[in-house]
DNA sequence: GCTGTGCTTTGACGCAGATCAATATTGAAA
DNA sequence: TTTCAATATTGATCTGCGTCAAAGCACAGC
């Protein structure tokens, strides 16, 4: 068993599975919540294993407890591109598909809590809080997506790098206390290669402008997947988001 | 007044507004119906007029009844990315956001059924059916926003050209009877300008790829914005797209 | 008709990032 | 320890698309 990840908005008292936090509970003493107990159940898989492939069957839906897990689509001829990051407390898979539109694949070892999708629908109908608490992270993972099409779309290399070290950064931020003086650092989770197909280039291209924005101070490098941001309005400027944009959320 | 668009599923025997049919009822007999009918009003928007400007109050959401609606990114320095496109039937804005996360632009003259939010969030919390629709709405928006990334991110400038015209092409399918021998004609709704946008390419490019494509007859011109598709699958093989994913639906 | 004003096409040239290739670094297995 | 495979860095070269610039075209107003 794994300990539970750190959730946000006061629902520390819950059980261990975040869908009870954040996807589907305002208050956390409903009945329902039974209810979804009883579907529930817990799968592991280790890093670089594939969770489903594009196209297969998928009698479940599921909330990441702990771990990383990316969705990617790939064409014909192999070239691939990286349409989401899932990070713990984030929701997999959809009522009313019967099949996966991507590949879902565990970046790092993943546990996910999953619930039987027949039974899950059928709560979701009943109960008006399920579908729209799903609603609204579904429309923030459009924000998300439609901000990463920005990126792909008009951003060079080096703001593409800088996004996205500035989102994992933000992300990490709620876990680890920062250093000194508001220096931020975190575990990159992401090989070059994944970076790549995050952003929409080739590794090579990644790991030149990695180099480039550590010797510009941007960011420092510990290792090769441990990294220093030590001012982070600077990475935003680099990354050319609006500066403004609510620091740290 | 307007003429009601062509509806989906057997809904046409229903009132006027798209949002009754596709956003909202499963079967066009509940009594919520007449609680939307008492929030719901009118507007129109002539090519061009801006409907919302990102950043700004949006004290409504809307279903697009007629014309063609975009959803744009801007940065700093004045690049801009589509990241949506709006289709008679489609949804606007989100219950529980206070403000717009990007412009809405109409790209042809335009008309949107509004609803007044705060009813309809109150509704929405009465009625499971809404945002259960509404999810499901969303949930199509995002699988769409994710093909478009794997587009932005890995597409070469023609296979974008392609994939662009393929979309348009399977949309009018619905409403234009097919040409003889399976050729399928539409008008562009959009300048040159606005598929750069869409596309993240210049408008050079897009004129250039369009030539091209000319060039090599997998599309004929009438005149700037008239498109002939003489085989819709090697336009689909010029996209790039897996070839055997459902012609036109 | 003429004259503008958008929109579109086409050309010439340069550069950011892809491609091809070699080498360095790391960590796990033997 | 040595060896091997995976990952990452760096260099040299190529190319697709962007940038800058100049026409071409179509339609509205006069």
């Amino acid at each position: 068993m794994v300990s539970p990840p750190v959730l946000e908005r006061g629902h520390q008292e819950c059980a261990d599975c975040p869908i009870r936090h954040r996807a589907v509970c305002a208050r956390c003493d409903t009945n329902e919540l039974d209810q979804l107990e009883q579907i529930k159940y817990y799968r592991s898989y280790q890093a670089g294993q594939t969770v489903v492939w594009s196209g297969d069957r998928m009698d479940f839906v599921a909330s990441v407890v702990t771990g990383i897990a990316s969705l990617t689509q790939t064409m014909e001829d192999g070239r691939r591109q990286m349409v989401g990051l899932l990070l713990p407390s984030d929701f997999v898979g959809r009522p009313g598909r019967e099949t996966a539109p991507y590949d879902v694949t565990a970046t790092t070892d993943l546990m996910v809590c999953c619930f039987r999708k027949k039974p899950f629908e059928a709560l979701m109908a009943t109960t008006p809080h399920i579908a729209q608490r799903l609603l609204e992270m579904t429309l923030d993972e459009l924000d998300a997506a439609r901000e990463w099409m920005l990126l792909l779309g008009r951003k060079t290399a080096r703001e593409k790098i800088a996004s996205l070290l500035a989102i994992l950064a933000r992300r990490n931020a709620n876990l680890h206390l920062k250093a000194a003086k508001g220096a931020i650092n975190f575990d990159l989770p992401l090989t070059r290669e994944e970076m790549a197909d995050y952003l929409g280039l080739t590794l090579e291209t990644v790991s030149r402008q990695m180099s480039s924005l550590r010797k510009d101070g941007v960011i420092q490098l510990e290792g090769k997947r441990h990294i220093i941001v030590p001012d982070f309005d600077l990475l935003l400027e680099v990354a050319g988001d609006d500066s403004d944009g609510g620091m740290l959320m």
